[in-house]
RNA sequence: GCCGAAGUAGCUCAGUGGUAGAGCAACUGAUUCGUAAUCAGUAGGUCCGCGGUUCGAAUCCGCGCUUCGGCACCA
């Protein structure tokens, strides 16, 4: 063992001034250093940027700041503490209960544990306030290092026959450490704040859930309970706030209210559009449509319903069979397509392609039936059938970087369009198990890379996370309240052409294998449509809106002016409605606002006998006077899909 | 699929073994009114489904379905 007591350790300060010691300093005895209420403050160490306890010695040279309530990277420290509070908490309260893991998470922490009956709500809240005690004990929480066999012992006698399993499973050379606050006594890497009082008060449990042991739904279900903390009740406060803004604009809430589609359990995972609702779609339908026509794309139109043979050659019957509704009839099997990618190869394979016919873009708006395991489903997010804005884009593997370009710049303008301008991608190159040579996989890797580097887009790598087939890319965008969708995805495909025996004659006058490109754009219209009702909160850009005005009369005497204003702004391309009923301006105002109707004219003597209207716009007050032609004018450019 | 919770009028919800309720919406009538609720009246129920216990079940028990929150899954 070395003397390290007689090394000097130099200390470098956020200011870059440096403090030499003779021997280990703990960050503790640095703050103090600096200055009593630094300590006082001192929650943790950064050192070399990464957080210790502000225990723990200090052994060498490294640049060192005092982590205190200002530093944002505290909250990962204070969430981690709560864990261990609320697995202190449920020790004293539940005797047989055994403790596993409790890690933090965004925005909070959880502890999942093994328990025989359920929690409930009151558990929950008892367990709260007895947290809340931990933090008045204000109990010191000290940090150890065991021997490996010494942890599996102490955890088999106490009972906590989940926390032995981790030691066991713990590489050998690790060292084990062990955290006691109180009674406590817990596994972890650490690191933690010096005491409980530290953790303040800005927590609170939310739900409790279901979760297998180790992530796997082999293994028996554990009960996790959910917890948010923060630095203090105003950032509590703001996150439960968030929560609140995020239910209210629950795409199954608005699309109830809007009138947009309904479910049903005789239809479970599947949507039944109303008519505003399939206008929205046909809107977003025609839209893509025109972006792909631009592109250079053709549209295709494939079958639902085909025969097991199809499936068994593209290799679908093997792989998803679990997860495909099949039917007899005729005495054959027959399965709804899952996906589309084998139909457009049999329309590619009808005529003989040459390579002037590449690229090919074939896309079709395609109706596809996949099942999902009834746990998964979730209004219009996840769904049993799904309609994909899907194309293939058959290719020689030379066109790979040009098509991929191509590609992401028509996907950010259409996602620019929808008001999504915040776009992340994820790269994810050859997984273990793949088909296809290296040589064929560098090159597909160099080109998606290369034309995401020439665009400039953000992207972040998902190592060996690739389809068997192919390497992929896909786009992540995120919405108003800062969640993230992912939606988009270009996967490079070597093995369907194969399979499909899918050829074209090259220059050369041989046959080759085309380069198959999946992608989409939305992805499902229907999870799409999810994500835009809660990205404007049902407040649609005109162009979106369903209805997107509503002449509402004020008095009988403005019928007639009313009809011919809609007659025009229906003639100019808007959809529009007349509320002709008798009832006060301010009540059909207040209905049509709740129904977001993004434009109301009134209509009432002055309008008529002036030829004009008067234009409120969703969630102003003030109205704006305009002579009927200009209104119309001016709606006109405003309602229409974007060029 | 797994763990937990829930399912009562179109919606939000009350109703713990004894005649199924409220508010809003709907419908009818009156009111003709200037920018987020005019007044009055009427109608509306397989209390998720099936079975059981009971003199009697929305209520208690069992099975199933769907939904919600997670977990697992997501070609």
């Amino acid at each position: 063992m070395s003397d390290i007591t007689s090394h000097k350790v130099n200390i470098r300060l956020p200011d870059s001034s440096i403090r030499t010691y003779d021997g280990p300093v703990t960050g503790h005895s640095i703050a103090a250093d600096i200055g009593a209420g630094l300590a006082r403050a001192a929650l943790a160490a950064k050192v070399d940027g990464k957080i210790v306890d502000l225990q723990l010695p200090i052994e060498k040279d490294a640049s060192v700041s005092i982590v205190t309530l200002k530093d944002p990277d505290v909250l990962e420290l204070l969430r981690h503490d709560a864990a261990h509070a609320l697995a202190e908490a449920a020790k004293e309260l539940f005797p047989n209960i055994q403790v596993t893991i409790g890690p933090a998470i965004d925005d909070g922490f959880y502890y999942d544990f093994s328990r025989e009956d359920p929690f409930t709500p009151d558990d929950l809240e008892s367990m709260e306030t007895r947290m809340r005690e931990i933090v008045d004990r204000d109990e010191v929480i000290s940090r150890e290092v065991w021997e490996k066999d010494q942890a599996i012992q102490y955890f088999e006698s106490v009972g906590e026959y989940y926390k032995a399993k981790i030691v066991a499973d713990l590489p050998n050379n690790e060292p084990i450490t062990i955290y006691r606050q109180g009674e406590f006594t817990d596994l972890c890497r650490g690191p933690h704040l010096p005491s409980t009082g530290r953790l303040g008060k800005a927590f609170k449990l939310l739900k409790v859930s279901g979760a297998y042991w180790r992530g796997d739904s082999r293994n028996e279900m554990l009960q996790r309970v959910y917890g948010t903390a923060w630095r203090d009740k105003k950032e509590l406060d703001g996150y439960l706030h968030r929560i609140a803004e995020a239910e209210r604009r629950d795409h199954r809430r608005l699309g109830r209210e809007m009138g947009l589609f309904h479910q049903q359990e005789e239809a479970a995972g599947m949507v039944f559009w109303h008519p505003n609702g399939w206008q929205l779609y046909r809107t977003i339908e025609a839209f893509v449509r025109t972006r792909l026509e631009e592109g250079g794309y053709i549209e295709v139109k494939t079958p639902q319903l085909i025969d097991r043979s199809l499936w068994e050659a593209s290799g679908h019957w093997d792989k998803f069979r679990e997860n495909m509704y099949s039917m007899e009839s005729e005495e054959k099997t027959f399965a709804l397509k899952p996906m589309n990618c084998p139909g457009h190869v049999q329309v590619f394979r009808q005529e003989l392609k040459s390579y002037r016919d590449l690229p090919l873009r074939m896309a079709e708006f395609g109706s596809c039936h996949r099942y999902e395991p009834s746990g998964a489903l979730h209004g219009l997010m996840r769904v049993r059938n799904f309609n994909q804005d899907d194309a293939h884009i058959f290719c020689t593997e030379d066109q790979i970087n040009v098509e991929t370009e191509k590609f992401v710049r028509l996907l950010l303008r259409i996602y620019s369009d929808f008001g999504f301008d915040d776009v992340k991608a994820k790269f994810s190159d050859r997984p273990q198990v793949r088909a296809g040579t290296d040589e064929i996989w560098d090159r597909a890797e160099k080109a998606l890379k290369g034309a995401i580097e020439s665009i400039g887009l953000d992207c972040e790598l998902n190592p060996g996370d690739g389809a068997f087939y192919g390497p992929k890319l896909d786009f992540v965008l995120t919405d108003a309240i800062g969640r993230q969708w992912q939606c988009g995805t270009l996967q490079v495909d070597f093995v369907l052409p194969e399979r499909l025996n899918a050829n074209y004659i090259g220059q050369d006058g041989d046959k080759h294998r085309p380069v198959m490109l999946h992608r989409t754009v939305l992805g499902s219209f229907e999870r799409f449509i999810g994500i835009l009702i809660e990205q404007y909160a049902g407040h649609f850009p005109l162009w979106l809106g369903p209805v997107q005005a509503v002449v509402a009369t004020i008095t009988k005497e403005g019928d007639q002016y009313a009809e011919i204003v809609a007659d025009q702004l229906s003639n100019a391309g808007l959809r529009v409605r007349t509320d002709l009923r008798n009832e006060k301006i301010g009540y059909k105002v207040r209905e049509h606002s709740l129904a977001k109707i993004p434009i109301i004219l009134a209509i009432g003597k002055k309008e008529a006998e002036n030829g004009t209207v008067s234009l409120r716009r969703l969630g102003y007050k003030e109205q704006e006077s305009l002579v009927l032609a200009d209104a119309v004018t001016r709606l006109r450019a405003e309602a229409s899909i974007p060029v």
